[in-house]
DNA sequence: GTGTGCATTTCGCTC
DNA sequence: GAGCGAAGTGCACAC
């Protein structure tokens, strides 16, 4: 739908816009979007699973989306309404991304050396006390290694996770064992770089693949993504 | 534009959805979304700034978007274009929102004691060598405090950066300087508990206002967002 | 332009 | 349902 409308949020936080004319988006599975000419993110929006009801209330269209849990309520007033459109859509709904932290993944258990001369890995995602270490493994030396990987350049905090993981696996381990840690990503910022030297952790440059290395059919990675589609095409509305 | 497309995209990642109807929005600021009928995200976009260009390639129709730094492109081909609008935006394109992160900071600096009895507050956006601080100021007995605000209940990347900011503090201060640090937040998770407890760090339970308490003129909040807004109504295209 | 952190983040997955 | 972390995160502001 577009036209003059006014837009009232209440929910986790809440927020009221003034009337103009803007495109109001209500998908079947109730996600609703209000878009202004500008930005790629919605002035005002619900996410999905919300209801989507209509009325007319003093003469004008009301929008109202409601979701529980948490309770918030999206209320779109029209003044004049310029276009309606219904819009069959059908295909696929989601992409499979190559350069992901997975392909990462996948770059470094089929060439461990790239972590470094003599790195086996020996489990993906295994729990800590602090949450799933990407990839646990052990340097020549027999020390236990933990890698965190990351897809793009990073900051602050993805020092303190890798510390984080260590330290408890330090902890879950028999009293002075030392164990390593390292941060897999294509660089660091300054910040980041001090962080990781106060903490002895080490970075190892490197990217994704540029496209994926994942065989097609690539067996157990504890997450591999299934992609959802839908092929029945041209349904009518 | 809605119709039977393919949408290719490369950039900082890789990504190819076969053929199906959607929706493509274009924004004059150099935004585009492709949306199908589920989610609140695009299943594929461009960030604003691109260049939209249109073509007939193959006698089918072709709107690349494109963008630099970091070089990104995306392709929508159409097998056919089901319906073409010109939506003429105008009014508001952004909202005040009540409840964020600074409504909180002023609920605290209106009233210090919910932070802790004797709580003085000295500075906002303290800078340390770890990044600024939320509020700095000093307990009943003059002791320096680090108090990290967040909107929500938070989980351990939250203790972690509260503990980086203490640290980084100690670090700055006289030699021996003990420096509390405080969360506030309207509640933590069991493991970023831990994390509080292992670092010495407390949690005081508090939400943002349910409105702003924001005066509507504040003076100097050094991040007080302005409210971008169009005025002129009712442009044609 | 890069760095840093907030966000009605969204989203997917595991427990 | 809650917790946890990734994301082509987007986005604003400070340096």
């Amino acid at each position: 739908m577009f036209g003059r409308c006014t837009v009232e949020y209440d929910g986790r936080a809440a927020s009221s816009l003034g009337a103009g004319n803007r495109l109001l988006i209500l998908k079947p599975d109730g996600t609703a979007l209000v878009h202004t000419d500008e930005q790629r993110t919605p002035v005002n929006w619900q996410p999905p699973g919300s209801e989507h009801r209509a009325a007319v209330r003093d003469g004008r269209l009301r929008v109202r989306s409601v979701r529980e849990n948490p309770d918030e309520r999206l209320d779109v007033r029209f003044d004049r309404v310029e276009q309606v459109s219904a819009l069959p859509v059908t295909g696929g709904r989601s992409v499979d991304v190559y350069g992901s932290e997975e392909d990462l993944r996948h770059r470094i258990l089929d060439e461990p050396e790239l972590v470094e001369p003599g790195f086996e890995p020996a489990a993906t995602e295994r729990a800590t006390a602090a949450g799933p270490v990407d990839v646990f493994g052990h340097d020549d030396e027999g020390r236990p290694v933990v890698v965190e990987l990351k897809r793009r350049r990073v900051g602050p905090d993805a020092a303190g996770q890798l510390g984080r993981y260590v330290e408890a696996l330090a902890r879950e381990l028999p009293d002075g064992t030392e164990v390593r840690g390292v941060l897999v990503a294509p660089s660091v910022t300054d910040r980041a770089g001090e962080l990781l030297a106060e903490k002895g952790l080490s970075h190892v440059p490197l990217s994704p693949p540029a496209s994926s290395t994942t065989p097609s059919g690539d067996g157990r990675g504890s997450t591999t993504a299934p992609e959802r589609s839908t092929d029945a095409d041209d349904g009518a509305d």
